[in-house]
DNA sequence: CTCGTATGAATGAACG
DNA sequence: CGTTCATTCATACGAG
């Protein structure tokens, strides 16, 4: 009913996000971003402001919460002994390399903690470069996205985190940064977000 | 609206400080004390056990968190967004004895990341004798700080552990070590408020 | 209104 | 120490 999106309830005691500040959240995690940093929540919660009121804690919650809940949903299984199917163990699911869906699947974790050790923290990681221009562009975001459409190539589904982007060519595993995914830079795949001036 | 001090799950499974002890540790913290020795742990966990159960486990995690959130901070406010977080609901959120606030009148300007060096930490001067009759101190705060809210003169002197501060009448010119704090050696002025207004 | 669910917010506990 | 995980509390919202 607002001008802002379809947000109802417009109390001020808690963030309620937007649903186009979900698509990108959504979107920014989908593509395999977990944990940005301080410098990506920053211009993510500026970019998101365009669509409405946000601070840089309600990023940094949103992804500590997603990415928590993920996992915990998938995670209700102890061992894999009477389920044929341990496919839920794959917490995070999504840019691995390539085909190699042994990550944790070998390792039955005992303990939450203890199977984190051996997590595959490092494989996807987002390489991340501060360039000037970028940053520039997140400090000043275009007031037309509200009007654009977002992630017309992709349509974002929600609760399915298995997506493989990298795959295909050797061990060029492609790791995918949010710049990537928000600003377009060099996109892995069809994810490209045209807007936001570039 | 059942359980007063404390917490409201009885579910021990990890260390729920009471409202009493969130104090304590806060005026301590606010007070200088950011990194505390194990023997001052010992000593805060020993008088922090008046209030309820605690570990010195529990003193040496709160006190790494606090400080690492103190400087994180995901409170980048943006242009001229207030209400940053209003109230700070105290897990319980009781109406035990909901005494005011007498927090920090000063917001500080929120420097990136210098924020953390302005710490405007209120000086806590309330000694203790030692032992036995600290727990009927410390159960047993007057409430009377108010009025010494900030010191005109005040000087943190992280590497040595001391925190400085000089009257405004310059009556006293002493430095308050963490173990003045604490266990109250020597009182320099009198103002022996046991503050955490309850 | 109450209850259940989804989720924002907070923080204790650790890891690297 | 900074960062991340895990658990819990609080709140919004829809169903009944």
């Amino acid at each position: 009913m607002e001008a802002l999106s379809g947000r109802v309830g417009v109390k001020c005691g808690r963030w309620n996000p937007t649903v186009e500040q979900v698509k990108v959240l959504t979107e920014l995690f989908r593509a395999g971003l977990r944990t940005p940093s301080t410098e990506q929540i920053q211009r993510i919660s500026t970019h998101l402001s365009a669509f409405g009121k946000v601070e840089s804690k309600n990023v940094f919650y949103w992804f500590q919460n997603h990415k928590a809940r993920e996992r915990h949903h998938h995670k209700k299984r102890r061992r894999g002994d009477s389920s044929p199917d341990s496919g839920s163990n794959d917490d995070d699911g999504r840019a691995a390399t390539r085909e190699t869906d042994v990550d944790l699947v070998l390792q039955p974790p005992e303990s939450k903690r203890e199977a984190r050790s051996f997590n595959h923290h490092r494989l996807m990681t987002c390489y991340m470069r501060d360039a000037v221009e970028t940053d520039a562009m997140w400090e000043r975001p275009t007031r037309e996205v509200e009007t654009l459409e977002l992630f017309p190539l992709k349509s974002y589904d929600l609760e399915t985190d298995k997506v493989r982007y990298v795959r295909g060519g050797g061990e060029h595993c492609r790791e995918i940064s949010f710049f990537d995914v928000v600003a377009g830079r060099d996109p892995p795949l069809e994810l490209r977000l045209c807007s936001f001036g570039l």
